[in-house]
DNA sequence: ACCTGAACACCGTTCAAGT
DNA sequence: ACCTGAACACCGTTCAAGT
């Protein structure tokens, strides 16, 4: 009751950043293995216990992992600025996300182990969502394009080839998205 | 030196089959981790050590794993059967493929670790590029289409969805694969 | 060749306790 | 709130041995 406030613990000697940054490091250093809670916590000299304060277990901390490095490609991402054609912003995007993936591999049985549900995952989506409604493609359309794309980046990172080799696929991809089906000759 | 062969052992009491049977069996009651070694073992009751007889690793048991799925996949698919279109035979395909992970969803992290490197693959892979070839693409744009619809179907494994969505991805794709870039008018 | 018991070096997670 | 020591119930894999 001093009206200041009374110091209630010692400061804190980890953070949840700290923790993705360990996961991290672990995970580009000796892959998906290497990245235990146990192995991170001693990283970062504490207790394996002292992890659970700020992630209930593993596969949240490997979330959290996913979505810094979405975060990361978001940020780099400037809304509008490459700006040719929505083709090419797309184009751009998708090889920025892959590119992370490549050069982080240990990191990408976490990404396809599921959805973050985060924030930056989201951020993402409605980025590439806002590119194919500017596109033409109605709701729907930009929608379903949203998890055709997603899908492909993701399958892709699963199997990493050369560049040409995604960039093409994903041309392909595009092409057949602003490609109306009625007039497909197939169907 | 009788002339017939000495018993040089017991009978078999495990075999790579069974091996397969017991992981698929745990796989689809509790999911990835139930899967292991000393469990598989354990359902075949044997010590851990005998699956070691037959597979080097637990990665090489996964692969087997989807060996065999993909195999079911391909026996069941007899070439030119549905035969109303090249895009019809791939669209079945391609379902059969992703309707027998979501059967098994604890096989997907299995299929994306990495390639089998296995014969059924090997022949899911040719069945495919041979529909591609048949098609009209000429060989280098078969082959880059069947890492394109390849890598589809396994990221949309990683993110199960409706049969719609997935379908509409895959016309899309298709639609893309036999628009040629020349003739599109972005690039 | 095929299988076992025992052991090694790990895991994730929980509990009870300390500040 | 934040962290610890100790423990529980697991792992994959290897070794030496048995038939």
């Amino acid at each position: 009751m001093t009206g200041t406030a009374v110091r209630r613990s010692e400061p804190r000697r980890v953070t949840e950043a700290q923790v993705v940054d360990a996961a991290m490091w672990l995970l580009d250093m000796g892959g998906p293995a290497a990245a235990s809670i146990r192995r991170i916590a001693a990283a970062m000299d504490v207790a394996p216990q002292a992890v659970y304060t700020y992630f209930p277990d593993t596969a949240s901390v490997g979330r959290a992992v996913v979505e810094r490095l979405i975060g990361e490609v978001v940020a780099a991402t400037e809304p509008g600025t490459d700006a040719k054609s929505w083709q090419d912003d797309l184009e751009a995007l998708a090889l920025r996300v892959s590119r992370r993936f490549a050069d982080h591999p240990g990191t990408v049985p976490l990404v396809v182990a599921g959805s973050t549900g985060g924030p930056n995952e989201r951020r993402l989506a409605g980025r590439v969502r806002e590119l194919l409604t500017a596109a033409g493609l109605d709701a729907a359309d930009a929608d379903w394009g949203t998890y055709l794309i997603g899908v492909y980046v993701l399958g892709a990172a699963t199997r990493p080839d050369s560049e040409a080799r995604f960039v093409w696929g994903l041309r392909r991809l595009l092409a057949g998205l602003c490609v109306p089906l009625g007039a497909n000759p197939y169907w």
